[in-house]
DNA sequence: GAGCGCCGGATTGTTGACAATATCGCTGGC
DNA sequence: GCCAGCGATATTGTCAACAATCCGGCGCTC
């Protein structure tokens, strides 16, 4: 990329963004975001096709940015990509994973039990994010894990609707638990089964959602 | 993407770059580039930037863009993603079948084994690339297609010297066939599983290619 | 002769202004 | 009262010029 600072702006409007600060389909007029973020057109203009790229926001032609809206259908195919990128991972992580890393994991596991305890809905949804990045990086695999960021950006606003679906922690806790115990045992096919069967009932959840909002 | 005429240059550059016309860490000045293709500097900044979110080119600050050079350890990383994602789409490519799509891909196969025994490389790779496609457009996993299209891109320099390795199509040749079958029986979970066996084998040659690769 | 610093050309990064286009309210006709 | 056409305004798309930075060559010193 060009400039520095673009980065950082693509960086501010996306957790923008991601925090729901715009909602979908809202127009990211180019002279208010200047503003907001103190750049010029030209490196705002930059950042907003960064964000493109990564399937934030979209274009329209003579009409400017505006916060791409990803359908529940798309969630659900981002969700079958998930799945099999996940494994991978998974597997990977399985291999590579050292002392500290075990203990690491199993740390964030005890942590998300005593959330579901106590329904610390928000906090557990947190753990759940820390637990798929710190694979991620015992994993070590770039490729994926690029992939991987874009494809959870674009659906963060369907993870947080997930994760008030009543009796969802309580069935996805004991698949972390599977995950991290596979990883853990260094059984890379065990654990890209147990992280497939965990995303498996996620896709299920989104099934469900979508067939829930068909009949409005 | 703000301008139309974009598209059109970044399309441009890319199949440049694809034909290997630019060499890996070549430098892209801008004004030759411009034209090249007979655009302002404007759109091929924006052109460049595009092809940089597709990994197919960096920026360096300060010092332009160059045609990204991707290691063989990357398009080992590649490849295992591409096992997965090829793997879902040949599944979803079972589900989804139509009688005029088995025929398509049978007359695909029946051209491959032709140009197996003719020893025609370029032609084989060339169907190759297209079965692959024609599975990716049965299956229409839009998300799955696109990170495909990107990260096959990424990798055609080291696909070509691929083909080249002695015997390659003799062991690629069944493999497909066997995809074929399983996607034309219906049958996803054999599908996704000869799909991953065939491009197991490709990592498989990548992996000798790196080892080969070592001992200068 | 080797190394170091400086200068000039080349190339990229950025800006502000201008042109093109869409949006919206207004006026007038029916 | 309503719709069509039209003009004003807001917004985006594009450009050409300017500033910043890097690269290579030159001379100077030791």
């Amino acid at each position: 990329m060009p400039t520095d600072s673009k980065a950082a702006v693509a960086q501010a409007l996306r957790t923008a963004i991601l925090s729901g600060e715009y909602a979908p389909n809202q127009r990211l007029v180019e002279i208010d975001l200047c503003e907001r973020f103190a750049a010029s057109r030209f490196i705002l203009r930059a950042a907003l096709q960064d964000l493109a790229a990564q399937g934030l926001v979209e274009f329209q032609r003579n009409r400017g940015a505006r916060v791409r809206d990803v359908s529940l259908a798309e969630a659900i195919e981002i969700t079958e990509v998930r799945i099999r990128l996940e494994g991978l991972v998974a597997a990977r992580a399985a291999e590579r994973i050292t002392m500290s890393d075990t203990a690491n994991l199993r740390h964030l596991v005890k942590e998300m039990r005593a959330a579901v305890e106590h329904s610390e809905l928000l906090r557990y949804s947190e753990l759940n994010a820390q637990l798929h990045c710190a694979i991620q990086e015992i994993a070590a695999h770039e490729t994926a894990a690029r992939l991987l960021r874009q494809l959870r950006d674009q659906t963060v606003r369907y993870q947080f609707s997930l994760s008030l679906v009543p009796g969802r922690p309580a069935t996805s806790l004991p698949q972390h638990e599977a995950i991290v115990a596979a990883v853990t045992a260094k059984d890379p096919e065990q654990a890209e089964a147990a992280m497939r069967r965990h995303l498996e009932s996620v896709l299920t959840a989104y099934r469900a959602l979508s067939i829930a909002a068909l009949p409005r």
